[in-house]
Formats: structure tokens, C-alpha cells, sequence
DNA sequence: ATGCATGTTAGAGTGCGCTCTAAGTCAAGC
DNA sequence: GCTTGACTTAGAGCGCACTCTAACATGCAT
């Protein structure tokens, strides 16, 4: 169980089987063992890659920007550092964009908040009802 | 000052001249007035519409989803209900968009810290630095 | 009157992130 | 042996939201 068909990580991570190969294709994976058929599975490790990798994109990034995070994985353990900066400066850019979001959406519900007075003003026996 | 030329919508509204005009031919703003020269020139309530429909996009409403409450705003002051549906309905859309982005904001803050306490555990010394 | 900034149009082009197609392979079950 | 279903490939196609192009018009300052 600790290796995933296709179908399985699909299940697994919410992405399609299409997805999967395109991040493949476009080395957000590298080294996806295959079968004696030549079909992929992935292991625990690649699981976690891919739900990290979701989670990259959950929060805006790109898949350039996710490559190259990716490309300094592969060169090794002396990039631990300017992987931590990609993260730390992503982070700030979602707080921001968070920020952002909280705001639009504080304006939607004002607006919300009105159009519900002036349906609570055009009919107001409604209350007892 | 109640009347912003183009260039002023820009630089009040942050959205692109280009942008202003798409809107437009999507029918997101209409009615949108031309002085003499037939140039574009845009009212304190066409400022307020672009604003909240930013707000709208900000918060990852479509330009189809925008164009459905617009046209119902079209239609009268017996839609009113029905936009507030849309509205609401989006804010339970964003609310649960937040909610992902900060479970994946959640991920990435772990492996951040993850990533300094591998960074702090190769370098004690720096401590006294 | 000339030059330049600011605007106009229709329509083409771009970048992104998938998403799908078509034709083929393989393994398991009947 | 045959069917079925899960997989494989290269490459095309798609939907979205802009973004830009090219050629032209206007209006203000010198």
C-alpha cells in the first residue's frame, strides 16, 4: 500500500491522471518509478511531493514558480536554504493575497447587508411571519 | 472631479485602460458616457461598479458570473433578491476558498519551519552570532 | 500650423493550466 | 482466445482573462 496505482493517487491526491503526467511532463516529478508494463505508480514520497505541490498551487503558485523550487530540490541538500527564501517570500505573497481577499470580500457582504435592509425595509410584516 | 477621464479611472481604479474597455464589450459596465470627441469618460457610480466588480474578481468571480448579477442589476429593482442569492451564494464559495488556501498556507508554513529547524540543527554556533 | 499625449476601433495574440484525442499496449477474468 | 478496463504516448485543443497591435482621431500647448 505504499505504492499507488494511477488510479489510486488519484483518489489519493485529487488530481487527475491527465494532471499527473502534465506536472510529469513539465518536471514538477522526476523519477516516477513504472511497472514491468510500463505503467507509472507512485510511491509515499511522490505522494507527498504531489500534496505539496497542490498545496503551492492551492495558494497561487505557478508551476514555474513550483519548478523552480523543484530544480533546487534535485541539486541537493545545500539549496535547503534558498528553498526555505522560495517559501518564505511565496508566504508573504499569499498573507498579502489573503489580505486582499479579506477585504473584497468584506465589500461583497456590506453590500450583502444592504441589499437584506432594504428587503427587511420593503417588507416588514415579514418579521412576525 | 466627479467625472474621471480615462487615464484617472486608471489610476483610481487600478485596473488597465485595456481592461476598462474589455469589461465594456463584455457588458460589465454600460451606459458608459463619451464627451464631444466620443472618448470615454467615467461617472462617481461607474467608479463605484468597477470597484465592487473588482471586488468580485479579487475574490475569483468569473467575468460570466459578474455578467449574471450585472444583468440581473439591468433588469431592476425586483431582482434585488436574486442578486443577493448570487452574492451570498459567492461569499460561502470564498469563505471555503479561505479555508483551502489556509490549510495549504498551513502545509507550507510547517515545511518552512521544518526547513529551520534542519538550517538551525547544521549551524548551532550561529546562535551566539 | 505642428507636435504630442491621449484617446478611439476591430480584431489578433498571449500565457496559463489544464484537458482531451486517437491510437495503441498490457494483464486479468471469463 | 477474447473482452474489458486501466493504462501508455505525442500532440492538439480549450477556456479564461486579459493584453496588445495598427491605424486613426482629437484636443491642447507652443
Amino acid at each position: 500500500m505504499s505504492q499507488l496505482s494511477v488510479s489510486e493517487a488519484v483518489a489519493e491526491t485529487g488530481l487527475s491522471a491527465h494532471t499527473l503526467r502534465y506536472y510529469e511532463k513539465e518536471m514538477l516529478l522526476y523519477e516516477v518509478p513504472r511497472d514491468s508494463g510500463g505503467r507509472r505508480f507512485y510511491t509515499r514520497e511522490l505522494i507527498a511531493a504531489i500534496k505539496f505541490i497542490s498545496a503551492l498551487r492551492a495558494t497561487g503558485m505557478s508551476i514555474h514558480g513550483i519548478k523552480d523550487y523543484i530544480d533546487l530540490y534535485r541539486r541537493g541538500e545545500h539549496t535547503a536554504q534558498q528553498r526555505m527564501g522560495l517559501l518564505r517570500s511565496h508566504e508573504e505573497a499569499v498573507q498579502a493575497q489573503l489580505k486582499e481577499t479579506r477585504a473584497s470580500l468584506n465589500m461583497i457582504q456590506r453590500k450583502i447587508a444592504l441589499y437584506q435592509s432594504q428587503l427587511d425595509a420593503a417588507a416588514p410584516n415579514k418579521q412576525r411571519a
